[in-house]
Formats: C-alpha cells, structure tokens, sequence
DNA sequence: GACAGACATATCGTAGTGATATATCGTCAC
DNA sequence: GTGACGATATATCACTACGATATGTCTGTC
C-alpha cells in the first residue's frame, strides 16, 4: 500500500466519523496543523485513492445543488491505520526560524542578539494563549490522547519559555563576569 | 529583495567566511538541517540568484581539473543578513509523526497506546545521544549562540524524555484508579 | 432581496525534495 | 603503479507538496 504524508491524517479522522473532504480540512486546521498539516491539493486526491484502493467508501450525500461526498472507513482502512499506528517510521522535520537566528546571532551585538531570545519567549508566551484557549473551549471534553497531544504543545511552550528566560539569564550575567 | 526559504541560511554560512555550494550544503547537513534543511536544488540556483542581486560574489577557484566556484558576501548581502536577523517574520513548522500517532491512539488497546508513548521517549533519548555526540566532538568552541542552539536541541530532548515518562505515570496510575 | 460568510470541490503555478548523473581528486592496498 | 573507493564539486530532473484561488451553492440576517 502506498503511503503519502496526509495517508495516516485521513484515514486517522476517518476512524473517528464519516467526513468530506472539506470536513477533513477543517478538522485538521484547528487540531494536528500544529505538528501535520494537509492541503486541499492532497486531501482530494488522496482520498480518491484510497477509495481505489478500498480503504474509504464514499458515498454522494448531496444538499440541494450542493454537491457533498462523504467518506467513511472500510475494515481494510481500520487495519491500514492500526497497521501505521504500530509501524516503526519516525518522520521528525523542524522549520525554526527562531532558532536559524539565534544560530546566526553571533553577527549581531551582544544586546540585540539578547533581543533574539526574547523575542522568542515573547513568541512562545503568543502561542501558548492560543493552545490555552482551545483547552479552554466548551463541549465534551477530548479523548484521552487528543488531550494529551494538546498537553504536549501547552507544556512544550511552557517550558519554552523558561528555557529562554534562563538563558537570558545565564547569557547576561556571564557577559558581566 | 526576494527570499526564499534557503536565503538566509546561505548569508548566514557566508558570513561566517567564503565557501563553495557544496561546502554549504555539507555544513547544513552538519548543524542547520536539525531545524532549517537544504538541498543542492535549493542551493545552487539560489546562489546564481544572489550573485546576480549583487548580495554575494562568486570567484572561479578550480584545484586542478575539478571545478570550485567559492562565494563571499558583499557588504549589501551582510546588510540583507542583518536585515533579516532583526526582522520580525516567524516561521514555525513542525512535522511529527510521533505526535500524529499519539493523536489517533484512542484506536488503539490501552496498553499499545502506552507503548506509542514508550518509544516516544526512545526517540528522544537516541536524538540526545547525536546531539551529545556533536557536543563533546574536538575542536575549538562553538561561537556563542551556535553553542546556544545546540544546547537548546539538547535541552529539548531531554525535556521531550522527561515529558513522556512523566505522562506515562499519569496515565498508568489514572487508569489504576 | 442582497450581501457576507460558511460549505464544498477542484485546480494550478510555484517551489522543494531526494536521488542521481558526471567528473575529478586523494589515498590506501596490493 | 594501478585499481578501487570515497570525498569533492556542480548540475539536473522527476516527483511531490503547498498555498492560493476559482467556482458555485447554501444559510442567516439586516
């Protein structure tokens, strides 16, 4: 079976309800963007082949003159999550423009390049309101694992944050030694 | 001036002093690609772009019969440097299957979800080990935030290790109860 | 009844990836 | 000294992905 980067997002929403495409889309813009995000260039093509291939049926519901598809899980799909959920391959990229500063930083002098690191306190403080106002969202509370994926990015930048403060620390004092 | 996404990391290693396509490419292999990756696809045209925007300077430097073309920034590329290290974008992306398949874990038993956040805490654990290893490698020191950066892939991982670990316990006990 | 905004699918230009082709050089073994 | 192999060096190409947007419909509301 062959595998692409939104395969495992798709069959993954999937298996927690039967959705469109445009459902799919929505779903992974508020929840696993954050780590794996997937456009409508994939997403559409994507689910096309798994229906060739048997892992989501799709079924034509439309609302009036518009037109709807919606996909659901086959038993083959079931296993070819399970099967990836079990699999051993680990995909880790980082795309950090903060870092790819603060590596550079020794061009600067030192007080702007102390800038750098608050500014990416500042950066991680930004985003941590944002992951604190989705835990903070009414309705049902998530499943175990979605919750402890958000835990994850409230935790990360926390401890972000910290890092960079003890380093400003640790940079200035050193700097008056 | 257009920017790619390799713009800044070729200023940068230039900044550091002259060096050939294939020499930057080899020091981004060794220190960047951790958190901002780059090809010879990238690499190469972007530094026929540069010339031709007068931030870089190309200089034939054959050795022998194999041809060698090495780069220096101009001044007008150390000011496009520093232009860019005091601004204020931010790109963050991040691709981690790990946490893709944390998210979707409620397909699985309990205990196998346990053991997705098992292995989790070993690919952090070998990440640190690369890392230490490039630490402790001979040679005079790193410049200071070259130095902070790794530090910081250290301290991440070791956080990462702890993270899991600590929610593993979480989650062991809370089903206990 | 008009307009904004959500719903839904499809597509397209641009850019990035990873692999590989081509060629030279250094060096180590035998 | 010659053959094999890996490092140096540039270039390119097929494939994939991305982000933005085109197109059209429906719903709510002022």
């Amino acid at each position: 079976m062959k595998q692409t980067a939104v395969t495992p997002v798709v069959l993954g929403l999937l298996a927690l309800g039967p959705r469109s495409g445009y459902d799919i889309k929505t779903v992974v813009d508020r929840s696993t963007r954050f780590f794996w995000a997937a456009s409508y260039g994939q997403i559409y093509p994507e689910l096309k082949r798994l229906e060739e291939e048997g892992l989501v049926e799709g079924e034509d519901r439309p609302s009036g003159g518009r037109s709807r598809r919606v996909y659901r899980l086959t038993p083959a799909g079931h296993q070819a999550l399970v099967d990836w959920l079990l699999g051993s391959t680990v995909t880790i990229e980082l795309r950090d423009e903060s870092l790819l500063r603060l590596f550079f930083a020794d061009a600067l002098p030192h007080e702007q390049a102390l800038q750098l690191l608050e500014g990416r306190k500042r950066g991680h403080q930004e985003y941590l309101e944002v992951l604190r106002a989705i835990q903070a969202l009414p309705g049902e509370p998530d499943p175990t694992y979605v919750d402890l994926v958000l835990r994850w990015g409230i935790d990360f930048n926390e401890w972000g944050a910290r890092w960079c403060e003890e380093q400003l620390e640790r940079l200035r004092t050193r700097k008056a030694a």
